[in-house]
DNA sequence: GTAAGTGTTC
């Protein structure tokens, strides 16, 4: 027995691959290598330095299985995401065909629930659950009653997890932890804020950090900055607030919440960081309209030999996406092919978003084309693309080919189907696809019904949008900005704000930042100045909203066509991130109206470096040249645009006229009664002239394409 | 012996 002993204590002084081998010949030589205790803990050590097929081979050699074995291999195959092969082992232990071993106790039942919950095998997780419930000998104890909860949350069924909650009187860290977290990744994020207060005020149980990060990802999900600063405070008081992935979630909440600020300051106190904190930085940045500082951070990232992986491309690429800058997305393009992440179809798709915003349809093509593998979100990212590009009419054709893909839409794929459409502004076309909606049951989806709403005040039938309104009973913040919006595109401002006045005053639904920018936006189109900077103070001083780069475009806009540049440009200085390109194009534009050649090349300046590729900004520069007669100054922007090798899309038109469809660009002359149309276009001028409207003609640098009339089709769904 | 943080189309 002395033999035993000194085993017993070479064991516990193991902690390498190799002498789990000695230690395994030691014990074959004494006779020992089957013996329950000792296959045990070979069996784990050989699972942790050496291989799992060693580990296996001795579960398999020795007889007399024990539960402590069987829960050793278990747990390994389990540890190294083996889930088939975990659930294979157990089912053998449950079922009776070796009947000299012994059955699944409490240690057990959570590495199998673990093993369903990887696979998302909820029938057999159930099946597992029914064998706690019989056998008396597995207790529901606290990690049985977590790994439960786990199994229910990620397969999205609360209500279960709440039942096995309730069973304890007593709940612990873990199990309050597994609801709050359950909750927050069902997209619950109030009922999860409830658990951990309840945790903390009512179950007295002090959160630890798991709870933290989930309470605070619960509270970016909310996009609630008070509440998500007092979890701050909470974890400061703890003692986390170094803990990595805390901060992290913490990052990304300062992100979601507009306080760029904060995270920036966090993110330079981080005594650690990981590939997560820059890329969380870097979305931060980017979801903010801080372009600049956001491909600053990539490349000082890269300059500092820190690995970017697949997610820090995508959010590098979505930078350049709102810049609209190509050569950056380009480079980034040919970094993600070296590391091979052109294969995982989350960055396709973004490469494929990133051309079609900087203009480049036909690179985000060639690549669709290329892709293995597509998805509904790689489709929709095309279909919305061309729509995008002014090509509207090819998003329905790409949508054609989709559903021939065997690729059904989600609600989102269809949200921009629908704007595609609404670029079109075709009636027909409406109907048809409304029809679809109704047929594929997305109707009741505020997303796709807001969505038709706009598609119906783009069509031109703000009746119908406005009836489509009427009839939702339970309209949400989604759907009366979209009946905002409509009435602002249609130039009916008034119209607008009456439904703002009615929202805010008799409905509970509070506005939200995307609401203010639909009133703002309707404004600025019916050019109500006073009215809009004064919702724009509502908008800050009565809801507490931080205003986003376009909120202080559409503001730097209105007090720019009443000459008050200098109001502007103080509005431009003071904002938080001050690199937003449209904001600067805005102030561009005001320049263009009140001739202010200096403040115009300040602005310009900032763009270019902002937006390099936007022909557009070229020519409003070129055109205040123009007015202030630095003629020069227009010829080389002009040899710049030829270099640089911009082109400014053409503005298409479509027009419905009698269930046929047209489209024409500028200047057009290829229609059959091109002659009857430029007829009556002029008698037009003539009756506006008489009505005392004077065109403005000062400038036009339009570069005018043959445009061709196209006729489309409407799909058939 | 349990759990957690960044990502594609709105």
């Amino acid at each position: 027995m002395k033999g035993r002993e000194v085993l017993v204590n070479l064991f516990e002084a193991c902690n390498s691959g190799k002498s789990v081998a000695q230690l395994h010949s030691l014990t074959l030589k004494d006779g020992l290598a089957h013996d329950s205790f000792f296959a045990t803990k070979l069996n784990a050590l050989y699972a942790k330095y050496e291989s799992l097929g060693h580990a296996r081979k001795v579960f398999d050699e020795t007889p007399n299985r024990t539960v402590y074995l069987w829960n050793a291999t278990l747990r390994s195959y389990c540890r190294e995401n083996q889930w088939e092969e975990t659930l294979y082992l157990f089912h053998n232990m449950i079922s009776d065909s070796r009947g000299n071993d012994e059955k699944p106790d409490n240690f057990t039942i959570p590495i199998a629930l673990k093993a369903c919950t990887g696979l998302r095998a909820l029938a057999y997780g159930k099946i597992v659950h029914g064998f706690v419930k019989k056998h008396e000998k597995v207790a529901l104890d606290m990690f049985v009653g977590s790994a439960l909860i786990e199994l229910y949350s990620k397969c999205g069924q609360m209500g279960d997890a709440l039942k096995v909650f309730n069973e304890f009187s007593q709940p612990d860290v873990f199990l309050w932890t597994s609801m709050v977290t359950g909750y927050e990744q069902n997209g619950n994020p109030e009922e999860a804020l409830e658990f951990f207060f309840r945790m903390v005020m009512v179950g007295r149980v002090d959160p630890d950090r798991v709870t933290l990060v989930s309470a605070v990802s619960a509270c970016a999900q909310l996009s609630n900055f008070r509440l998500g600063s007092c979890v701050h405070g909470v974890a400061i008081r703890n003692g986390f607030n170094s803990d990595l992935s805390l901060v992290n979630s913490l990052l990304n909440l300062y992100a979601k919440t507009g306080s760029v600020k904060t995270a920036a300051s966090l993110f330079g106190k981080m005594p650690e960081k990981d590939v997560i904190s820059w890329s969380s930085m870097i979305a931060c940045y980017t979801h903010n309209g801080a372009i600049l500082e956001a491909l600053n951070l990539f490349n000082e990232m890269i300059d500092r030999g820190i690995e970017p992986n697949s997610v820090t491309v995508v959010n590098a690429l979505q930078a350049c996406a709102v810049a609209g800058n190509l050569e950056e997305g380009k480079k980034i393009h040919e970094l993600a092919t070296r590391k091979c992440f052109e294969l995982d179809i989350t960055v396709a798709t973004a490469l494929i978003d990133m051309y079609m915003k900087c203009l480049a349809p036909q690179e985000a093509f060639d690549l669709f084309k290329r892709m293995p593998k597509k998805d509904v979100v790689s489709w929709a990212a095309l279909l919305s693309g061309y729509a995008q590009n002014g090509m509207a009419y090819k998003s329905m054709g790409v949508f054609r080919n989709m559903l021939s893909d065997e690729t059904q839409p989600d609600a989102v794929a269809m949200v921009k189907l629908l704007t595609a459409c609404s670029e079109l502004g075709i009636l027909q076309q409406a109907l048809c696809l409304h029809a679809y909606v109704i047929k594929r049951a997305f109707k009741n989806n505020i997303f796709v019904g807001a969505s038709l709403i706009e598609l119906y005040s783009k069509c031109g039938s703000i009746d119908i949008a406005n009836r489509l309104f009427e009839g939702i009973k339970d309209k949400d913040v989604v759907i009366w900005s979209a009946m905002i919006a409509g009435y602002g595109v249609h130039g009916q401002g008034a119209e607008a704000l009456k439904v703002f006045d009615k929202m805010v005053k008799h409905s509970a639904v509070k506005p939200n930042d995307v609401t203010f920018l639909s009133v703002l936006s309707a404004c600025s189109h019916s050019g109500l100045v006073e009215e809009g900077i004064e919702i724009f103070n509502m908008m800050v001083r009565e809801y507490q909203l931080k205003p986003g780069p376009e909120h202080y475009g559409i503001i730097v806009d209105l007090l720019g066509r009443t000459g008050e540049l200098d109001k502007a440009m103080e509005i431009v200085e003071c904002m938080p991130n001050a690199s937003a390109p449209h904001v600067w194009g805005a102030l561009l534009g005001a320049c263009r109206i009140h001739n202010d050649t200096k403040l115009g090349e300040a602005a310009a300046k900032s763009l270019f470096l902002l937006d390099p590729n936007h022909a557009g900004y070229y020519i409003l520069l070129s055109n205040i040249y123009a007015m202030d007669n630095k003629w020069e100054h227009v010829a080389d922007l002009r040899t710049l645009i030829r270099e640089k090798g911009l082109n400014k899309m053409s503005g298409q038109s479509v027009v419905e006229a009698r269930g046929d469809i047209h489209s024409f660009v500028a200047g057009d002359r290829r229609h059959q009664d091109s002659d009857q149309i430029f007829g009556l276009l002029g008698t037009l001028e003539v009756k506006m002239r008489e009505e005392s409207y004077v065109p403005d003609v000062d400038f036009q640098q339009h570069d005018m394409h043959g445009g061709c009339f196209t006729d489309l089709k409407c799909i058939k769904a």
